[in-house]
DNA sequence: ACCTGAACACCGTTCAAGT
DNA sequence: ACCTGAACACCGTTCAAGT
């Protein structure tokens, strides 16, 4: 069989391969042959759909993303059957921080649910259409939150950087916990010149606290809260 | 010439060739393969020294962080001669959340200065003596703050998470910038049902707020004292 | 201990050719 | 337009062998 059966596959199913193989074998096994093996094509076929690996990868990115959509809608119905009507002064910035926390642990949660995935995010330029939406969404809700558009610009910034990072020391951390010890290595490691931060002495807290290591939901909930006292703490342009 | 002269590299020899492709041409560019082939060595023989490539990369990040080390003092040590001994109270969490600053931005700049260096860091877990003794300044910084224990590992955590995130997000950028551009791709997105959202129409702000971009230093400042501002609100055990 | 050379099982991508 | 097959220039890693 030369020319194959023309079977002209669409885009989305070549995304579900792919998103079983990461599922699969993590964010490494996530290659143009191996995804072509899985669709029973020719890794050359693969360049009829994708100019490129990043271009692949860069559909996986969206269809990530398309998730919250779907998802944060149906959480925002319940968030705002219980707010009822209220009218306080500051009701609309406290709604703004529940749009924004939604969106954060949304992201969060669909990243957490597809190992593999904040590889990534990590790995492609978040600049899709549906990036934008979610930067959209953000930049809004700062902006209710009284923010000027260069805070709540950075605002956005900030929360992706958190939702982001979290997500990503909390998948190295499993895979450390799972894959093999690190080696000595000690020459790497040029000794400190220690003096000049001695009040400091030598911590025994770091075993401690991290032996009371609580779990990767409860720190990022805590983390995102603590940014968000602090990215809404002075209302208006008090700051300069 | 058969078995070579029996040179018998150093660590610190094979660390800087492997540096020297980062700069040269990026985190993608550092291979065993090419690694050894500055050396003047055959593949093979890089497992003399370490057992896999993730063996050296974990050599490549205690480097990195061991610079912090030696320039954090003299950082210090500048920051100190003016501070004098003001005894107000809340003057020791004043003089904590500088040193938490200090060792942020710092580690931030070294790994501003090394392109690439990013990528080192988010592919290689950080535990290493100079991953350790960064957490454990930043324990101690917060600790010395009013948090407890719990609080200071979370805060720890957060404060990781927002350097490393942004400058991935900066060199993600600058890569975007230089890059090719990304390709339409339209069948990936799932059309988002943006029923519940209206109350946020859709936004314009996206684009302004984008092009007033600041520069990625001021904004990395900003959000690292807003964090901070979080972080550090409640002087003791006032939270749960 | 340090090194070579051959080999295995992979990559992304290009090109000429077929239908 | 969609696909194959051959090829190029790469990977990380293992193994047997040399000094």
């Amino acid at each position: 069989m030369r020319p194959g059966p023309r079977r002209s596959l669409t885009h989305a199913e070549i995304l579900d391969a792919a998103f079983g193989l990461l599922e699969a074998k993590g964010f490494e096994a996530v290659s143009v042959r191996g995804v072509a093996g899985v669709l029973g094509l020719t890794p050359t076929a693969m360049y009829t759909y994708y100019p490129n690996k990043g271009a692949l990868l860069a559909g996986m990115v969206e269809q990530v993303l398309g998730r919250l959509d779907t998802r944060g809608a149906d959480a925002a119905a319940a968030a705002s059957s219980n707010a009822g009507d209220a009218a306080g002064p500051g009701a609309s910035a406290a709604r703004a921080r529940t749009r924004i926390v939604t969106l954060a642990e949304g992201l969060r949660s669909i990243l957490v649910e597809r190992p593999g995935a904040v590889g990534l995010l990590l790995a492609t330029p978040l600049d899709g259409p549906n990036a934008r939406r979610l930067d959209e969404r953000l930049l809004g809700a700062f902006t209710d939150a009284g923010l000027d558009p260069v805070q709540a610009g950075r605002a956005t910034h900030a929360v992706r950087v958190h939702v982001l990072g979290a997500v990503a020391f909390d998948a190295a951390e499993v895979e450390r916990a799972a894959g093999a010890p690190v080696p000595a290595d000690i020459e790497a490691a040029p000794a400190a010149s220690a003096t000049l931060w001695d009040d400091a002495e030598t911590f025994p807290l770091g075993d401690r606290s991290r032996e009371l290591a609580d779990d990767p939901a409860a720190r990022f909930a805590w983390g995102l809260e603590r940014l968000l006292d602090g990215l809404l703490a002075h209302p208006a342009s008090a700051r300069s």
